[in-house]
DNA sequence: GCGCGCTATTGACCAACGTTCAATCGATGC
DNA sequence: GCATCGATTGAACGTTGGTCAATAGCGCGC
């Protein structure tokens, strides 16, 4: 598919009669960062890490390969910072609960904010944060970082009661944390057979049944 | 170190004083097969799916990189291969568990087992289970048909008291499942602070308190 | 309005990788 | 000993991630 026509003739006739190429188009750096990004997430939901080339990336942009390079070093850090891309607009969209509910409604408004999350991002949150850690050591960092500032979002909402966190607190609390993980995402291939209050209340009655478990058996 | 002696010299000097090729070794296929397999469970503990290389691997266990493919239609089935093994093997040492002793019993028993597996394979867990998944559609699925025996077993235990399980049972002890993979992943890294014990009394009666849960607001 | 510098952008290039295949060598049965 | 079968090799190929010098669009000073 290369040698088709010999190089000075391809390039004369370039120069003659112009064969439509498209032409430049400038963007601002913040601008093509985003849209690469952008891009990549929508690509990276539909198929894997290495199911997807760089050219394929340069192709769906538009661009050329090599321009990839002016703002990723790497195909890995491109993907890894979707990743965190992702996961920091996970947290924005979880975030913002009243500060003056009660804890156990605010870990309730929570979880269904995190549902409405993993509803509407099915794919991206199943690829994201289930497929992706196997690429690149980053990611899981990424991953465990993201539980990390969740759980302490918890610990907080958990308020007076408990001044310091026992260990064995902490260990149940990230448990449940998977819990709700790999709930949701059974969840979201079963939603016919459980509604959607019903796993959001059995997951809040689990995070405080489990944390009184945990006292019982850690603090004696 | 390839060109320090010119071809011919090369070829006259093996004939005539045989350089010291390493003579070729044959196994039979099931042999080969295993210590492959168990040459990449090795090395895929270290390294993630594409930091390896075939030649690393061919390199490693002393043959050709034409001859994996005699054995494996492609890397990633090798790769996927390995995982199975993996699987299977947890899935052993978790099995035996006296049919005879009751529920709580069996799942205590069958806890100890699992963090047993955990903490002799620690790093081979993380890899396998927790960083693979990226890598294939068919690793995920693996991981999934791993996850849905383990609830057979322990909904087999359950016994008498259900005949049928309600979905919702299932999607808590699914959970549940979720829960335990993460807080043992979680505790690896922690196990001076909580000792295995109280991890693993914890979660016994997480999952007892979690079915407790689901019955009461999923039946009604 | 004009050139000039800055940099976004390109396309050709490279090394490394996964994969294929014809040729070879070793053992095994006759 | 010879033929046969299959394990084993090494060279080759197409594709991929990554590099680089050259180019062209944009904003700035004049």
């Amino acid at each position: 598919m290369h040698g088709l026509m010999p190089r000075k003739l391809a390039r004369a006739a370039h120069l003659a009669t112009a064969p439509r190429k498209p032409p430049r188009v400038r963007r601002r750096l913040a601008d093509r960062r985003e849209q690469l990004l952008d891009l990549g997430r929508a690509l990276f939901n539909e198929r894997s890490y290495d199911e997807i080339s760089i050219d394929d990336i340069a192709a769906a942009a538009g661009i050329s390969k090599g321009l990839l390079y002016h703002y990723f070093p790497s195909k890995r850090v491109f993907y890894v910072e979707g990743v965190r891309a992702a996961a920091a607009h996970m947290l924005d969209i979880v975030e913002p609960v009243d500060r003056d509910l009660p804890p156990i409604d605010r870990l309730r408004v929570g979880l269904d904010r995190y549902l409405d999350y993993v509803e509407a991002n099915a794919r991206a949150y199943a690829t994201l944060f289930r497929s992706g850690m196997g690429v690149d050591a980053a990611v899981s960092t990424i991953i465990e970082e993201t539980r990390e500032r969740i759980l302490a979002r918890i610990v907080e909402g958990l308020g007076d009661p408990l001044r310091v966190i026992p260990p064995v607190v902490a260990l149940v609390l990230r448990g449940w944390i998977g819990m709700v993980e790999s709930a949701s995402l059974d969840w979201l291939e079963r939603r016919r057979e459980v509604p959607r209050d019903i796993l959001r209340d059995l997951l809040v009655t689990s995070a405080q049944t489990l944390v009184v478990a945990a006292l019982e058996r850690g603090s004696t």
